[in-house]
DNA sequence: ATCAGTTGTTTTATTAGCAAAACATCAGTT
DNA sequence: AACTGATGTTTTGCTAATAAAACAACTGAT
């Protein structure tokens, strides 16, 4: 019934969140402004210099972030993957939430920010192939898409939160 | 360009991974054995009852929990409207995850348990309305999935992650 | 050269969430 | 009555992630 295991597997995560802008963090400093030190980070993420300090050492620590001679700071190939898997995801979901359901671009934000560091490989995947179909050139898309914004303007019976969301599906859920 | 507040949102969710689980736990207890006590939710979440017992204290008094005469506990009504938000979200990412992207069973389970106390009310309304939408049995959203799920066995070129996905769609994202 | 500002680190403290262990309470044997 | 087991709480300690403050080192201007 209640996978008791799956629930744990929040903190088992690699990456937490603190740690996921950290490394983008570093890697939009190196695409703004060409370096980023630990000051530019703390900045960026508005934290103090010291708590960036501690997190950027245990990074280093890791071996997804590498140090210049000059405390210049620098992702490794590991940490290029990560923040790569990462943005791919945010993007990703930020367009889903934006352009197809329709959500105003500060929810969507917040919201992909939330997740694309919890989101799986597979599902980032998924989703790409996904919404790619849904936003492309086929007509069915289009027609699927105009459909569906079209009856977003009526269907307001029921309201949220939902009890049974599998009632609200006319297939049994089984 | 990068909204520096965005990120924080995070933490500042009322809501926490663990605080959300506890109270599922409660619920699901009432439902399954008809009562709940500290040790009932420290089994069902596999913690020790000394951290259930602190963390349940604290959601005693945020009055989100109440406890009977005999130490048993109960949801309020702000409990079981936060339980009831969280799980529609679950469930409405579960059945996107398992019936729409086509990941398997644990992978929806495992990342809509990841992501259901995240998301905003917003999002799970409009996430709900899509998915009632795209699994009814509307002839358009019946061909468009079918569709989807040929292209999904092509389509194999790029691999993931990907380092920019707005190249991936033939619109400019703009 | 000195003085001010920036930078990086370390130390101390806080919070959330856990474990482990000690403790008290209560119920049911025996 | 005493022992056993389940329950609930408290205390202590741990880790991650933060702030705050002290400190050292470097930079640049005057």
């Amino acid at each position: 019934m209640m996978a008791s295991d799956v629930w744990k597997e929040f903190e088992s995560n690699a990456i937490s969140h603190s740690v996921a802008h950290h490394l983008i963090a570093i890697h939009e400093l190196m695409g703004d402004q060409g370096y980023a030190r630990v000051s530019d980070v703390a900045r960026a993420l508005e934290i103090t210099r010291g708590s960036a300090s501690l997190t950027l050492k245990a990074l280093k620590g890791r071996g997804l972030v590498v140090e210049d001679h000059n405390k210049f700071l620098k992702l490794s190939e590991d940490g290029r993957r990560i923040v790569d898997s990462i943005l791919a995801k945010r993007a990703v979901v930020r367009k889903f939430l934006n352009e197809v359901l329709k959500l105003d671009e500060h929810q969507a934000e917040v919201d992909a920010c939330k997740v694309e560091h919890l989101l799986s490989a597979q599902t980032g995947e998924q989703l790409l192939h996904f919404v790619r179909f849904l936003l492309s050139d086929d007509p069915t898309a289009r027609q699927f898409l105009s459909e569906f914004w079209s009856k977003l303007d009526q269907d307001e019976e029921w309201q949220w939160p939902v009890r049974d969301v599998d009632q609200l599906f006319n297939m049994e859920s089984r």
